[in-house]
DNA sequence: TCTATTAGTCAAGTTTTTCTGACTAATTGT
DNA sequence: ACAATTAGTCAGAAAAACTTGACTAATAGA
């Protein structure tokens, strides 16, 4: 009873695809972040690059982005449901490796 | 305790990303594949990409390339013990979506 | 002899992804 | 008034990934 057409290997995939989703989404295991924040942790990175992950994030329903105060602007991103349900995938790996 | 700089998950992203690494290793999970049948299963592929992507899985060592007769050419490919060791991480996320 | 099959390689071109640098807009500090 | 911080956007350039079509080399079958 294999599943030929459908792959939930291929949805993670496609979730954390690209140069800077993957690295983003685990620092977001750890608690919030935020974009000038992720610009300096993640040496390499560009502006461009992370709004677009971010945005992606978002969109797959990984992330949630919230805005805490507008003056000074601060907006923050948290883990989602979805998001915080992937955390066993991830340890299952690290017994793996 | 956090692991800061390394990640199972980077690792099982780089290892299967790209269009058709996902859907070949797939294919190999239910049994042997070969080139010239997968150019013919997976619908769009090339042949340059599919050897591309079978030297990738098999450099990551998630498959290992057979000859199993050169009259006529018969190659194989195979999951390795690390290949193998995936499997319950999909089964896991199956189990999530 | 000619064509097909096997499993590829190679160079060139196309497409997708990523990066750079300029710009926005509101607020705070000097 | 001027610079800095916040969180971005936009267009164009550069880099990486993918595709195409021609080619190889050994063997089998008509």
């Amino acid at each position: 009873m294999e599943s030929e057409n459908t792959c939930p290997v291929e949805g993670l995939l496609k979730m954390l695809s690209g140069k800077w989703k993957p690295q983003i989404f685990r620092i977001a295991l750890n608690g919030s972040i935020r974009f000038n924040t992720l610009l300096r942790q993640i040496e390499g990175s560009n502006k461009q690059s992370i709004a677009v992950a971010l945005k992606e994030l978002e969109e797959f329903g990984l992330l949630e982005k919230k805005v805490i105060k507008l003056k000074p602007l601060h907006i923050e991103y948290n883990l989602t449901e979805k998001g915080k349900s992937l955390i066993p995938v991830f340890q299952q790996l690290e017994h793996l490796v």
